[in-house]
DNA sequence: AGATTTATTTTGACTATTCAAAATAACCGA
DNA sequence: TCGGTTATTTTGAATAGTCAAAATAAATCT
């Protein structure tokens, strides 16, 4: 079975290399992990051994298929138990992920697998992102962002894509929630500022930096 | 922050020392742990140095006020844990305790006050221990057990003491159940053998030893 | 008391995970 | 192609937790 630091260091990698096969970088998985790279190293070649990822020295990482699976199931624990402390315990927006954090590695998938029905199989997250099936399929679909999106166009918010309590913060406060309705009203690329507003609401101005942090789909 | 490792040793000191100041031997705390006597001799040396239990060399542990307090909150998590994995996951009664093993040292202080509010602050886990409250109150009442209690009375069931789950499968299928009444028929010290009835049922015959596992009270 | 059994402690060693700092390789600009 | 960044790997050491087996103390039994 493999430990909970094993399970950080396979979701991580997953995280990073974001859609498919791309080889994620050691310096950037370790700051991820909050480790130093050496660490990573070693850690990396041991992984490697057990198979569950493929290792390029000098240039990365990568997860094998059995890596993937360990990965994905880990990802589904996080963001199901995310759900559950959100809509369920009404616990903070913004705090859940901390909790999530500690959870993934304690929850069997029987647990899992209740708490998914109890949940009625939400589809994401209460940030906007995928979980990943019980079978591991990720929904990536690409998407649009307040940072590259067309303007003065009426969009729905999918996805909030930094963790941070920070920044989770200042998304509510400003309600800018998955779901929501927002059109740019501007965006100038020289000064890094986008203006957004909310249908009912006063224009918002934002950098871009987090406006990009912002996923949008077009209103169905 | 105390390890999961710690908060182990600190539980089952906990639930060794039954009620209150004795000493638990370090051969029955190794048993209970699962780790060879030298390792508890060390690791208990370890919480000495950090306060939270007392070593009398050659003869045992016992918690100190601090390391009793992290005790009892590892225990509440662990029973409240157990009661939302029955209640509202809907769990078998008898797999439970192993989940909670993991669990209950996942989970903060925060989610575990929202749970208990879910679950509207119950008194007893699903086996009948009793949860500590969140200041660390403990009902440590002595109750009888089938195979110390008087003949032919009628007797609530409040607790099974035996958390494994062959023991526990066996209470279900007899009806064993915190909750129900029933009646000793029959006790014989010398053959070792106690005869019960539920009110409504067939005479069941048990070994003293499992009889000693059910814990009765008289029906208010 | 002397011998024996039993519980506990000590010692030496091992695994997993980490860091700091030095060594190495790759890349990049002129 | 040379010199310098920058990323990665290596090396040596530390911590937490564990085991096996030898040493020791305490309790028990004649």
């Amino acid at each position: 079975m493999a430990t909970s630091t094993v399970e950080n260091y396979l979701k991580h990698i997953l995280l990073l290399s974001a859609e498919g096969e791309e080889l994620v970088p050691m310096g950037a998985l370790a700051e991820a992990l909050a480790v130093v790279p050496g660490t990573v190293t070693t850690m990396v070649k041991a992984l490697a051994d057990s198979g569950q990822v493929e290792h390029r020295p000098r240039q990365g990482v990568r997860l094998t298929a059995a890596g993937r699976r360990v990965a994905l199931n880990v990802l589904r624990k996080h963001r199901l138990v995310e759900c559950f402390l959100v809509n369920v315990l009404k616990m903070d927006w913004a705090a859940v992920d901390t909790e999530a954090e500690q959870l993934e590695h304690a929850i069997s998938d029987e647990v899992l697998d209740r708490l998914d029905a109890l949940l009625g199989h939400p589809e994401t997250d209460p940030h906007g992102d995928p979980i990943p099936s019980r079978h591991g399929q990720l929904d990536s679909q690409v998407y649009a962002t307040l940072a590259t999106c067309v303007v003065e166009k009426a969009l729905r918010i999918v996805r909030i894509t930094d963790q941070s309590a920070e920044f989770l913060q200042f998304a509510v406060q400003n309600g800018l929630l998955p779901g929501e309705t927002v059109r740019v009203t501007e965006r100038n690329l020289a000064s890094g500022l986008v203006t957004a507003k909310k249908i009912t609401g006063r224009p918002l101005a934002l950098g871009l930096a987090a406006a990009g942090k912002i996923l949008v789909q077009p209103t169905r």
